[in-house]
DNA sequence: CTTTATCTGTCCAATGTTAGACAGACAAAA
DNA sequence: TTTTGTCTGTCTAACATTGGACAGATAAAG
């Protein structure tokens, strides 16, 4: 590990090494922990696509991200948060490893391999929330639907079962964009026109590679 | 450091632990490092403000963020990426420590304080970040100028020297708001004529707390 | 079967925003 | 002094977006 080549998140290398904690298996739709509750566990996603949603102070909500296998959420009780500023909602069916807040500090203050990939895991989860900031600092509504579609379909690829995009509706889309419903149906429709995405007969949504386009 | 109550980051309890580095002023204005740049040392802010500035594709330019004493910037490096994603800039007179990425990683790997200590550093960023992206995505341009100004207040504050403000021009804050310069200047005459902000004499400007109130 | 709920497709008026331009104020440089 | 550069204030037409509504399609629940 002393290595200087650059280093690489290694998605799923956590699991061995984390501390003990209770694995919870959660069904598409159900809540994993609300905005606003004690904070006082990390998790983990063992398996799965879980959202992270966000209700404003003026009761508009949005999608804060999608996190896969190998992400962590509320781990920002770590740093000292006594609250989850977020939602988590199970998106698919997820596994997910709950592990203590004071266990999750105990095993990075004492497993300096854990500290470190947890370091590189945090680095890429930054730059994960930094281009999404710099998509909307840049994009207009239209780019930045596609690029959320674009973003979906390579969870769709990293999960077998083609689930994600099926429970992913308009409303979603919205909140992921931060834009209203109508502008999402009108851009998909647009899309379709242009032969860049196509609904499949099982109510399923197909995203091409040509949508990259959007993005000029 | 095994205490169970939450911790928070401790700003500017780094250099002591920090590996040796080199020590570069810069003036304002003066640019750090560019986008593209190989990436092979993270810096370390020992005194001043720095802010991180991004060209898109298309030639547009936004302002990611601005650091202040005791925050990294280019700590990309460490998760490997070969090139900076952003250029650095030094707003006011800056001092900052240059430090060797392998370097970095040693001893991140080689203290456990400093390993924490800068998870820390990285959930607090973390969530720095996540709060614009929140910003843009539930608030209107008049709000996120508005918050942008209270935001660059604290900076002011926490500096002697009350220099801040009157090095960022409508150009910067239209780049920080995502918006354009007529749109800024519309909405700062705005928050004049309402008696949130103030044009002193010396060609500086007082935002008061009131301003507050546009984020409602 | 009927009801209920959810989602899509569509429309519209009001509002927000962009991109470009241009003039005036001002200070630093020649 | 003149020039140059930078910044603010202002305007406008084109365009993007919102928020609200409503109807039809479809599937699940009673």
């Amino acid at each position: 590990m002393t290595s200087g080549k650059p280093r690489k998140l290694t998605k799923g290398l956590f699991p061995a090494a984390l501390p003990p904690g209770t694995i919870v298996d959660y069904l598409p739709g159900k809540t994993i922990f609300s905005q606003g509750d004690k904070c006082s566990a990390v998790h983990y996603i063992r398996q799965g696509v879980v959202k992270l949603v966000l209700v404003s102070k003026r009761g508009r909500s949005g999608v804060l991200g999608f996190l896969g296998r190998g992400d962590f959420f509320g781990e920002a009780c770590i740093g000292g948060h006594a609250n989850y500023g977020t939602s988590a909602i199970a998106v698919v069916a997820s596994s997910v490893l709950v592990i203590d807040r004071k266990k999750m500090i105990q095993i990075i203050e004492e497993e300096p391999h854990v500290c470190t990939q947890f370091i590189n895991y945090l680095l890429s989860r930054n730059h994960r929330i930094e281009q999404d900031l710099i998509d909307h600092l840049f994009n207009s509504s239209e780019k930045r639907l596609a690029r959320v579609l674009l973003l979906l379909m390579e969870y769709e690829r990293g999960n077998e079962n083609l689930s994600i995009i099926q429970r992913v509706n308009q409303d979603t889309l919205a909140e992921m964009v931060g834009t209203t419903r109508p502008r999402v149906n009108f851009f998909m429709n647009k899309f379709r026109k242009l032969g860049y995405i196509h609904y499949t007969h099982n109510g399923g949504l197909e995203v091409y590679k040509s949508l990259s386009k959007v993005l000029q």
